[in-house]
DNA sequence: AAACAGCGTTGATAATAATGAAACAAAAGT
DNA sequence: ACTTTTGTTTCATTATTATCAACGCTGTTT
């Protein structure tokens, strides 16, 4: 017992401190998303590589609960009304959303571009907010699309910021997906991209998700410096003069630090170099 | 203390599709609401009835899907920024607010008084939209306020439709406290303004919840019949002349049919008798 | 028509996970 | 200073869940 413990325990991962009813439960609730909205039984239970009727069960709990809710003819589930309710809540009590808004806003009148959050949410980030220029050119951000962690600055923003634990888990399951002219394509040139993304407290991505397109994200902390969304503005790559990037810059991140601190949190203190010394 | 807890709640049912452990965890989720948005983890466990120790590893397996998070330093858990996520998803592909938000729209311009909609959750009425007129004196809807199902227009119209069975479930859990002068005081008031609201197809709140205030709730009905929300408008009592609450109730009413249709749904049909009987 | 293939659902047992009392250090109150 | 309470871990016992085959369906193919 005693040299289990000492010996080879370090590799297996074992937070005792869960329930793995649970986990599967909210594993497969990550398995809708805007591709793929509603699920057939099967369907989901193939996707997940759960048993049919362990993912029965599973969904049954769900429905009662109200996250998700299933068409009584077509016999599909569908995230429920619940979640409607509970991010309501959410938002009342600890307000994000309607607390990233005005900054976007205000970002958005400063620079003339686009500008968004993004929450991080199983492999990709996703907006929750956006603030448009009034110009007859800017980019256009669907709220509802999933933004890759290697092609997007949003991506990046997060990414280099996140624990290494974590990082390099998800790192693992990048698919480095051609989106553009500039993305990333492998894991050498992503590290890279993070370490600037780090050293300049901002990443940037030129052409990396759309080929007209360049974004500017950086990452908004919570209470604990662990980053929690990122914000950032979507530029029209050729109107980008040198001048106009580098005070898109400075405005971002100025954003992103008014944003952390609105969240209630903590300030980030220095990320540039020690990242790690948390404990 | 009562024997309240003896009788503990839905917790024991035993339908044999649903997973105990993931009951739990919703259970526990459902305790956080706009009065008690954290929670410590005792007190949670005090409140919901769970050992310490369970309590704990739910709450691990929450955090680590993103639903609750802790603040390090409070130690305290709240609804996390999954729910944000969820509920963008949820919108994105199957809207419920953005379809109710214009229905609303007209029905206030049309009635010329607040309005709003309302989910059903744990055992009040939630609001998921509101629309308020121009006019300078109006309803105030507090879009965070949990509306109790005895007091209030939307709950009766919720309460009147429900399945049998959740019905007197419900009942039997409300607190019939007075919160203004037309509250319904008693179980038996109460199944008669419930039949009347089946009979007229809509529910008539005169100063039930608030003294100055009049509401007026129809429900709406997803695909099978079963209600999903209630559409009410919110009126202030002495201005509702007889011929304006006449012209209300007939614009709730068709406001709440087109906002049933709408939501992709079958038509609400006969449930108890007939709802075309309202004069 | 009949056989087939896929679906959602159910039940029984082996395998696994959850439970709760006890014990602990560290905070928080007093 | 002391007492109480909190979050956390452990461990033996108990209860829950995974699994697999089988069922009744519906729609499709032979």
């Amino acid at each position: 017992m005693a040299i289990q413990r000492a010996a080879s325990n370090d590799l297996d991962k074992r937070p005792n401190n869960t329930m793995k009813t649970i986990d599967k439960a909210l594993f497969l609730l990550g398995f809708f998303s805007l591709d793929t909205p509603e699920y057939r039984l099967s369907d989901l239970a193939r996707a997940a590589n759960v048993d049919k009727a362990t993912a029965m069960r599973i969904l049954g709990s769900l429905s009662i609960g109200g996250l998700i809710e299933q068409h009584p003819e077509t016999k599909k589930y569908r995230l429920g009304t619940a979640v409607l309710h509970l991010a309501r809540l959410r938002e009342a009590s600890f307000p994000v959303v309607s607390v990233i808004q005005p900054i976007l806003d205000a970002l958005t009148l400063e620079v003339g571009e686009s500008t968004h959050a993004c929450l991080f949410a199983g492999s990709a980030m996703t907006t929750i907010a956006i603030a448009e220029p009034q110009r007859p050119t800017r980019v256009y951000i669907n709220p509802a699309e999933a933004l890759p962690l290697h092609a997007t600055a949003s991506g990046l923003a997060y990414l280099a910021h996140v624990p290494e634990a974590m990082q390099k888990n998800l790192i693992k399951r990048i698919d480095f997906k051609t989106h553009a002219k500039g993305t990333v394509r492998n894991k050498a040139e992503l590290m890279d991209k993070l370490e600037e993304t780090r050293l300049n407290g901002l990443a940037v991505s030129w052409r990396s998700f759309e080929d007209e397109v360049t974004g500017i994200a950086a990452p908004i902390f919570d209470w604990h410096g662990k980053v929690q969304a990122t914000l950032s503005a979507t530029c029209i790559s050729n109107r980008l003069t040198d001048k106009a990037l580098l005070g898109t810059k400075v405005a971002v991140l100025k954003a992103s630090q008014k944003a952390t601190q609105a969240m209630g949190g903590a300030s980030p203190v220095q990320t540039h170099v020690a990242t790690r010394e948390q404990r």
